[in-house]
DNA sequence: CCACTAACCTGTAGGC
DNA sequence: TGCCTACAGGTTAGTG
């Protein structure tokens, strides 16, 4: 479930263990994710210090002692966990058990007072990818990114601008990564269903004369960052031991006000509506028809 | 440039 | 239990 917060989630819980740390070894089970490994992947990344595990959107950058990148995007279904083992022979290991079936990078870290540990990547459906860079400038998956939702860069003026004569409905506007960067499907849903505002409102309606934002597009800016901090939040109380933890590491099951509730009574007090489900370009929305609008 | 669809790939939940 | 369909948190390529 990796939109914003849950990537945020992931860099805290990787953070402890990672930073700092030095890549003893790179083993990929396969050669592409998404999209197939750069060139001389393992190679390039063996012997590199990590020195600090950091985020952009929903891409985890991790910074390298030569001043490189090594990014990851963990797609639908990607997620890192620690074992205390070496990586010596993984196969031994993946064919142990049919959950490892999946485990697609495995990394040697040796931290200064962690010690050695694997560091495994795991990812389903392969949605998740992997690249390299000299620098961040490089990568063109950060390129064409809008600001940071929790940054001061994002804002009602901003979007104002960006909004005015838009048919774009709201919903398809912010799921651009070129508007605002690492709202996914749940957080968009949730921030709409908060500020009151449909999902099939065009962008523009929101957007008032000389392209000034509307108060219900102020209200979207506060109800956005205020659920992306929530949830992160939450992550980080469900997050104990990220090493340790059982299971997918730093995925959390939050609490959703209307994402997934079809059917169900709207929580909104007062409110008599029942949350409706609709597909907007192919993916699900929820919303309240009596107190959106 | 914009907007929409299909595609990528595997797992799971629900209906029969 | 099996078989089938629909759907899943993301992004990109292709089409009109």
């Amino acid at each position: 479930m990796p939109e914003l917060p849950e990537v945020e989630t992931v860099r805290r819980g990787l953070a402890p263990y990672v930073d700092g740390a030095r890549i003893e070894a790179v083993t990929l089970n396969r050669k592409d994710l998404r999209f197939a490994f750069p060139k001389d992947f393992a190679k390039r990344l063996t012997g590199q210090t990590i020195e600090r595990a950091g985020r952009r959107a929903k891409y985890l950058l991790f910074h390298l002692g030569d001043g490189g990148i090594w990014l990851s995007h963990l797609g639908m279904t990607g997620s890192f966990r620690f074992e205390d083992r070496l990586i010596t022979e993984p196969t031994r290991y993946r064919e142990a058990s049919a959950d490892r079936k999946h485990d697609h990078v495995e990394i040697t870290l040796v931290h200064p007072e962690q010690g050695r540990m694997a560091l495994i990547y795991t990812d389903a459906r392969r949605f998740g990818f992997m690249d390299l860079y000299a620098s961040e400038a490089e990568s063109p998956y950060l390129a064409g990114l809008g600001p940071e939702p929790l940054s001061n860069d994002f804002n009602a003026e901003m979007l104002a601008a960006r909004f005015a004569g838009k048919k774009a409905p709201i919903k398809a506007a912010l799921l651009d990564q070129r508007v605002v960067a690492g709202l996914g499907n749940i957080y968009v849903s949730e921030a709409l269903y908060r500020a009151h505002i449909l999902p099939t409102r065009l962008a523009g309606s929101l957007v008032g004369k000389r392209d000034r934002p509307k108060p219900e597009l102020e209200a979207l800016v506060i109800e956005v960052r205020k659920v992306l901090l929530e949830a992160i939040d939450a992550g980080g109380s469900t997050l104990r031991d990220f090493r340790n933890a059982d299971g997918n590491s730093g995925y959390f099951q939050h609490r959703f006000m209307i994402y997934d509730r079809e059917g169900e009574p709207c929580l909104t007090p007062g409110c008599t509506g029942t949350v409706q489900r609709i597909v907007q370009s192919g993916r699900s929305s929820f919303f309240c028809p009596v107190c959106q609008h």
